[in-house]
RNA sequence: GCGCCCUUAGCUCAGUUGGAUAGAGCAGCUGCCUUCUAAGCAGCAGGUCAGAGGUUCGAAUCCUCUAGGGCGCGCCA
């Protein structure tokens, strides 16, 4: 329980004591309040705007309600002061011990720290890349896939069951397309001159491996021989080999995911079908002729009867074709089932990571959901804005034509796979994110990565120089747990400690939102604020972690950058990325 | 034409789901190194939160409208 809920809770308590001895009436449900740190940290510990929140229940204004709760909270074992302020929240200001207890918790829960069970181990599905098997993972595929697996991450510390999901589209035409390309590289591997390869086809140079590899395994088997032959069995084996290069590629930065679908499968185990005819039993799907589409010409528009779904019933701006007028299921179908499919399988909401560029999927797919679940399961979609890729400050442009691509590959290799996850996530999704090869290698201030590296690395030098200083002495923390800490009650150590004492808030925010990168901006705050106290030391030798002359305060203060290293450390990992135990060899003009 | 997203300091962006005097970095100016890593820190200056209404104890945040920008909008894939 954390400082701000075990709060609540006795607020709570004081709140029903008042309503038994008739003090106060509530002539309505208690809405939420609640209890935070307050944004000026002259205000004290904590901050509670229940008083306020309760003013329409309670029939009082808020300083009254707050007058009624100040002797009953001041009561209370771990507070030392009430104030009503402003508009009548309630400041509360707490033993220093309550902080110090906090310093210990954290090194008790090390990396675990911050763990919530907000999320109550509901299951959430979460669907992330699911990049076409046609090629490797390139810049345009990073981002989505940073955010979705750092969301697993974040959803799992906050308590949620996470399955990690990967669709796979290796049914459609790009996938044939691919196939025919394969067919080519694959008679080049045989010896074949093959010329330059056609106008749409994929050009990339990485398919005369999967040719190469076709070759060997099959040898002229395929050669000569018509594509009704080739085109089913070399789309398997292209997608495949296309996918573990993929899963490669992903494994660079440590994504992982739990399970793969194939759009294939749900069409040939009949999927498709038993969605369909589910929609139909539930007297959904008609036989229609739509409207044509507004604010857009189109020469080839007739009006034709076709099988629509009542996707209007819920809240759709159209009901939506599910076969084209030819009887072939349209291209949503193949989407729809899969979320029928995810629904059995057992979640009750689902989130996918997808690009702005897939603008109107969600009010296509959220309408057979709500069918499908009798409105029960719920789908999100974050959205994800373009990445500009920059090297040396000018601006790239990418393009899959010319085969200008920068592969994910590329990116670990230049920056390292850690400083990719972390500046991918240093904008909020929505909006548009510069990744520039030289700003995220720089070591600079303006640089979170490295600014969030470097606090953390400076923990580290700081214990290193401590265990020279104290030899022979535990300064793990198992044993700093036991120290005496009560010297650690400055102002700003205080301050500090009750960041720190944030994290589990800012976990559930974060969960709650989906949005990953709050944690990247949680880490920088922190970074700064311990960046700030270690430089008192240089202005004041008095205030330095290490204290030569006094062992006992220096191992109560190491108690304190202890816990700083496990909080980053413990955001790092939320992110993926792993916290550097030292910088000093890095620096670039090192002579 | 419709839908979604965006508009916050000169620039790039945060803003803890409605809280107290709107915050960082960069750029500009002023200070701090015989150092626990100055790769850093402290300070100054910089704002009509695009604009107009509304909701309430209270709005950058929620609602409506307007302006500007991005993306999407077929029976294509």
């Amino acid at each position: 329980m954390t400082i701000f809920k075990s709060m609540q809770a006795s607020i709570v308590g004081v709140l029903a004591e008042l309503v038994n001895d008739g003090s106060l009436t509530l002539n309505a449900p208690m809405p939420s309040f609640v209890v935070e740190p307050p944004r000026d940290p002259s205000h004290g510990d904590l901050a509670t705007n229940v008083a306020m929140i309760l003013t329409k229940a309670a029939g009082k204004p808020p300083r009254a309600i707050a007058e009624l709760l100040k002797p009953k909270l001041e009561a209370l074992s771990n507070v030392i002061g009430v104030e009503i302020a402003g508009p009548g929240f309630i400041n509360l200001r707490l033993k220093p011990e309550v902080w110090q207890d906090e310093l210990k918790e954290i090194l008790t829960r090390g990396l675990a720290y911050g763990d919530s069970d907000y999320g109550k181990r509901e299951r959430v599905n979460v669907e992330f890349v699911s990049a076409n098997p046609t090629g490797p993972m390139h810049a345009g595929h990073v981002r989505g896939a940073v955010l979705g697996d750092t969301l697993c991450n974040l959803m799992a510390k906050a308590g949620y069951d996470v399955t990690r999901e990967y669709y796979l589209n290796d049914a459609g035409t790009q996938v044939d397309v691919l196939a025919r390309t394969t067919f080519l590289r694959y008679r080049e591997a045989l010896g074949e001159d093959i010329g330059e390869i056609p106008a749409g086809l994929y050009p990339g140079e990485y398919l005369k491996d999967v040719g190469a590899a076709l070759a060997k395994r099959d040898g002229a088997k395929w050669q000569g021989k018509d594509e009704s032959e080739w085109l089913i069995p070399l789309r398997v084996f292209a997608t495949s080999y296309i996918l573990e290069l993929i899963r490669e590629d992903l494994a660079l930065i440590g994504i992982r995911h739990d399970v793969f679908t194939n759009e294939r499968e749900l069409v040939e185990n009949g999927t498709l079908d038993k969605a369909f005819k589910i929609l139909e039993d539930k007297g959904l799907i008609y036989t229609g002729t739509l409207p044509p589409p507004k604010g857009k010409t189109m020469e080839d528009w007739e009006p034709v009867p076709l099988t629509l779904f009542r996707s209007s019933q819920f809240g759709d701006s159209t009901d939506r074709p599910l076969k084209k007028r030819d009887g072939v299921w349209a291209y949503i179908m193949p989407d729809i089932a899969y979320h029928y499919d995810k629904i059995q399988r057992g979640f009750g909401t689902m989130i996918n990571v997808l690009g702005t560029d897939h603008g109107g999927y969600l009010d296509r797919i959220r309408p057979v959901v709500a069918a499908f679940s009798d409105g029960k399961a719920r789908l999100d979609v974050i959205y994800n804005n373009i990445v500009k890729i920059f090297v040396n400050g000018v601006p790239v442009k990418l393009s899959k034509r010319s085969g200008n691509l920068i592969t994910l590959r590329e990116m670990v290799e230049q920056v390292g796979a850690g400083a990719v996850r972390f500046f991918m996530l240093t904008r909020a999704p929505e909006s548009e994110l510069e990744f520039d090869f030289a700003k995220v290698v720089e070591q600079t201030r303006d640089n979170p990565v490295f600014y969030v590296q470097y606090a953390h690395a400076r923990c580290c030098s700081i214990l290193r120089n401590a265990a020279e200083l104290l030899p022979g002495q535990d300064l793990s923390a198992e044993a700093l747990v036991g120290e005496n800490i009560s010297a650690i009650r400055s102002a700003e150590e205080l301050a500090l400690i009750r960041f720190l004492a944030g994290w589990s808030r800012a976990v559930e925010a974060a969960a709650a939102a989906r949005e990953p990168h709050r944690v990247a901006f949680y880490l920088m705050d922190l970074a700064a604020q311990f960046h700030s106290l270690w430089n008192r030391g240089n202005d004041n030798a008095a205030l330095r972690f290490i204290v030569p002359d006094d062992p006992a305060l220096t191992r109560a203060r190491l108690v304190l950058i202890k816990a700083v290293q496990t909080v980053i450390a413990s955001g790092l990992a939320v992110m993926s990325c792993k916290p550097l135990e030292e910088m000093r060899n890095d620096r670039p003009e090192a002579a």
